[in-house]
DNA sequence: CGGTCGGCCCGCC
DNA sequence: CGGCGGGCCGACC
């Protein structure tokens, strides 16, 4: 489920669209997850933790939506150099983890 | 850095 | 059935 995947993103942390996709099981169903995202209103799941690959938001710049996004990364400590986020840092899962997380699935 | 081109998979017309 | 476009992605120029 997508949903629960999203709901695993550590806070402070976030994830791209593909990645998601994977932990979820459903590999390059990247555009599924930013339109099960879109559709989806509940407001407990950190969906702003969710970027695309290039460690940006996927909202144009200076959109109401994007703002909203940004600022509550920012509030968990994710910081923006020159609008993009540093994936190594911020980055879930590690590379390192990513194993685990896909054997999550199977447990 | 920006722009294009496939590739990807779905949903809609 | 074909065509188009998405909160995508990677490769290339």
């Amino acid at each position: 489920m997508i949903i629960a995947a999203v709901r695993r993103i550590p806070r402070g942390k976030v994830c791209t669209y593909g990645s998601v996709a994977e932990v979820a099981g459903l590999p390059r169903r990247a555009r599924l997850v930013g339109t099960v995202l879109r559709q989806t209103s509940a407001r407990a799941l950190p969906w702003y933790r969710v970027i695309n690959a290039g460690g940006r938001i996927s909202f144009p710049v200076g959109s109401e939506a994007y703002d909203r996004q940004r600022h509550k990364l920012e509030a968990e400590g994710v910081v923006f150099v020159g609008g993009r986020v540093d994936l190594r840092r911020y980055g879930w899962p590690a590379r390192d983890e990513q194993l685990d997380e896909l054997l999550w699935k199977v447990s």
